[in-house]
DNA sequence: ACCCAGGGTCATA
DNA sequence: TATGACCATGGG
């Protein structure tokens, strides 16, 4: 899929859906935490779960390893798979302190920062690219279920591809842009919750190729004036 | 009673 | 490389 494709499906979902301000969360530390707990996981279960953490006052890596594992799980447990998660998260907050937090590792470039954060346990590339892109501010494309479902009725040739593979050709299609990146994938997300569902088909986006979010298309009226 | 949700690991073929 | 089991809560 070309560039210009690309640029014109953002600026439809752009439009449609208006600027998305993400990461949600309060902090660099969150943005991390919540990665790991919405993993495959409603973002509202998310939200349940970050909000204990808050009031259990576990605001950073070193508060949340201070807690036992059983202790983690406890306060997570509405983001579900909670007793896997704790030891991801610890093993996140292990790895991050180990490497000197954020004051080093902001300074490491995007691919060795990539390669060790998939060394830790429980992270693997697209909980890694949240971290790069809404913690770190690298220029990432993250690829998601989301993603691959809209790019894919989209006519996008490499949507069921291997994740680098996937990832590499949007990247090099649309350059490096971290703000771009960031929009385009909340963007995404923001469609995927409100009509590109796995069933029923969407209807537009089974259109492929003609896919305008549902603003002015289903009665081909000849003349919708504004 | 289903299906789904902003995945990843591990065992198996 | 490519499936399948497993992890678990909460909403539609």
């Amino acid at each position: 899929m070309h560039k210009r494709r690309l640029q014109q499906i953002f600026r439809t979902l752009f439009k449609t859906y208006g600027p998305q301000h993400w990461w949600p969360a309060k902090s660099r530390f969150e943005v991390m935490v919540g990665a790991v707990l919405t993993q495959n996981t409603a973002w509202s279960n998310v939200e349940r779960a970050i909000a204990s953490l808050r009031e259990a006052g576990v605001p950073s890596a070193e508060a949340m390893l201070a807690l036992g594992d059983t202790e983690l799980a406890r306060l997570i447990r509405p983001s579900g798979y909670f007793n896997v998660k704790a030891k991801r998260l610890k093993a996140l907050c292990r790895w991050y302190l180990d490497h000197g937090g954020r004051r080093r590792l902001r300074h490491w470039p995007s691919a060795r920062l990539r390669e060790s954060l998939l060394s830790v346990h429980g992270i693997g590339p697209e909980t890694a690219d949240d971290i790069l892109l809404y913690a770190f501010d690298h220029p990432v494309f993250v690829i998601d279920a989301y993603t691959r479902r809209l790019l894919g009725r989209l006519g996008h040739p490499q949507a069921q591809a291997a994740y680098e593979e996937f990832r590499g050709s949007l990247e090099s299609a649309l350059g490096a842009d971290t703000g771009l990146f960031n929009e385009y994938h909340a963007l995404i997300v923001a469609h995927g919750k409100s009509v590109c569902r796995p069933r029923p088909r969407c209807e537009e986006c089974v259109l492929s190729g003609k896919c305008e979010f549902g603003s002015a298309k289903k009665p081909p009226s000849p003349r919708p004036s504004p």
